[in-house]
DNA sequence: TTGAAAGCGATACCAG
DNA sequence: CTGGTATCGCTTTCAA
């Protein structure tokens, strides 16, 4: 900045007027800094800027109170994320909503005060309500991206997260190509309002019905990511459905799935597909409950939250191929630890 | 600081010694200055640090200088990381050696200045002469990590890359869930001297023995991360094993294999495995000519790389559970893009 | 519309 | 051993 201000003779302090766009520069005098520091190949130091900015910024994580090991993942990463972020003047915290209460979540949007909360990423089901709250935090001045489950139609700046049908369609192909017989497959899912879980829906009937038409996808159970409901549901689906050859867990509730199946030896040939790679999940993997999961790193999701609404708080372009968030496939052999 | 200065009754200067463990304090200075930090609950603001230090680190990676797309991968994520690490204070650089030349590996990390030269990866077969000169490297105070295939015994600080035997057991794993009749499986490798390729082999042949008997791993070809070498040799290999069902390329020169595939409408029924995701094994997943790739993200590796290399260099310590690369799977289904 | 100067949090050099 | 002070690259008052 020093040697721009010398080159285009004007002082330290238009320089910065132009290069942080501010008003009240002539346009000649802002050519002859532009000249300058195109001449110069001039690039910003955003640690230095920051530094003297004293800027902090504030994000929020809307999370549902479920007592699942994603949400759980999530958590982490945000508290370990957090730590280090704090570096990099960012601070991170969570507020959580009663699961599936969209009520709450509007509530907890409309509180945000622009002054303390700089962006926020939702994590909801999709309702109209929550559509308007999120247009509302918008026009506010809040940075807002949808976390896992997107709501395409709301003013939310980005989506962060898989996309869930191609994550229903990698299941249909991996439990098309590992099961041996023709058969029935069970559909578990957590709600009908998660659209991540909807999605993923059409993706996996899509495929089977288009690639493995002797598979039948069979009665799907909502499980409303409850273990106990799951397991509870199972007995009933197994005696209606004594043809089940794989069944794709695509929502949370792994546990309830996992009981059902140690209760009964004589299901292990059943190819089970999960999502998220969770201590559990991993163990169901080395186990041979589970054949595959389907998994998004919550690390990734959680720093590609911050990047972005860091981003959007500041107006500043992103690297759009960086924030695409992985399809991880995990099967026994390539799962870490 | 400033705080911590006055809480201990001592200057700037002084906290700057303790906090950075430098010479020169007293026993019991040191103990006061502590007493304040932990009262304070201090966080040190790297950025600033970095911008007084004004430190710049120069980091090189040594790549073999080979066509191929893996290497261009390589070469790209070093450039744009490069960019954007500009604002860290680290300058990334590319040096080459031709394929499979370990004496001009040898040269070229004798030739560094480690005044110049804070850290090296090096992606090299492995010879007792890259050892010794990674050792030297590492005794002249250069930090080495090694890149995609490892030098366990050498002085190397790290090793960035995936667990190849994993590789190698995914690979089989897919390929015995893949495969639909009994026959016989062609291994293509690159280098009986690059240890990447050594450990897919075992880790391959160890799955497919246990796991999928009715399988035979036959001849494997040795293609030199070549096209036209696999090209090549590939016909006479399928007229010595009529009955091949799938093929395992675990090494480059995939161009040859599916140049070969396209000429050969009779022998799209194979399974066919290749590791990493380029532009060409991205199409031929989608033509349908490759049924998995394995896939260790460019990005991360060079990613890695850098935050170990600059880890070591300063002497501090650096996350672990972040620098393992993680085994990617594609199918056509979850391939981005 | 512009400029001068005082920091931001840390490092490094020179004196004492 | 310890302290003072200039500096890093940039932002932000306050005056002109």
């Amino acid at each position: 900045m020093n040697d721009i201000a010398r080159v285009a003779g004007v002082s330290l302090a238009t320089v910065d007027r132009v290069l942080n766009e501010r008003p009240g520069v002539r346009k000649i005098t802002i050519k002859r800094v532009q000249a300058a520091i195109d001449q110069l190949g001039y690039v910003r130091d955003t640690a230095a800027a920051n530094l003297a900015r004293r800027r902090v910024y504030n994000l929020l994580f809307v999370l549902p109170d479920t007592d699942n090991e994603f949400i759980h993942a999530l958590r982490q990463q945000i508290g370990e994320q957090g730590e280090k972020l704090a570096n990099d003047r960012t601070e991170l915290s969570v507020a959580l909503a009663a699961p599936f209460d969209t009520q709450g979540i509007v509530s907890l949007l409309d509180g945000l005060d622009p002054a303390k909360t700089d962006g926020v990423a939702v994590f909801s089901p999709e309702t109209p309500s929550v559509r308007d709250a999120i247009k509302r935090a918008h026009d506010k001045g809040i940075a807002v991206v949808t976390l896992v489950a997107d709501l395409p139609t709301s003013q939310r700046d980005h989506f962060v997260g898989i996309d869930n049908i191609s994550a229903g369609r990698t299941a249909a192909q991996l439990m098309g190509r590992f099961v041996r017989t023709p058969g029935k497959v069970l559909f578990i899912t957590g709600s009908r309002f998660a659209r991540d879980h909807l999605e993923r829906r059409l993706g996996f009937d899509d495929v089977m019905r288009q690639d493995f038409p002797e598979l039948e996808v069979a009665a799907s159970v909502e499980g409303r990511d409850d273990p106990e409901l799951v397991y509870s549901m199972l007995p009933e689906v197994f005696e209606n459905h004594p043809n089940i050859v794989g069944i794709y867990s695509s929502a949370a509730g792994n546990e309830g799935l996992v009981r059902f199946m140690r209760g009964q030896p004589g299901l292990r040939d059943i190819v089970v597909i999960a999502h998220e790679l969770t201590p559990l999940s991993r163990a169901a993997l080395k186990d041979g409950y589970f054949d595959a999961v389907i998994n998004q790193d919550a690390g990734h999701l959680v720093r590609s939250c911050a990047r972005l609404l860091r981003a959007t708080a500041d107006n500043v372009p992103f690297n759009a191929a960086q924030e695409r968030i992985r399809i991880d496939i995990y099967i026994k052999e390539n799962t870490p630890g």
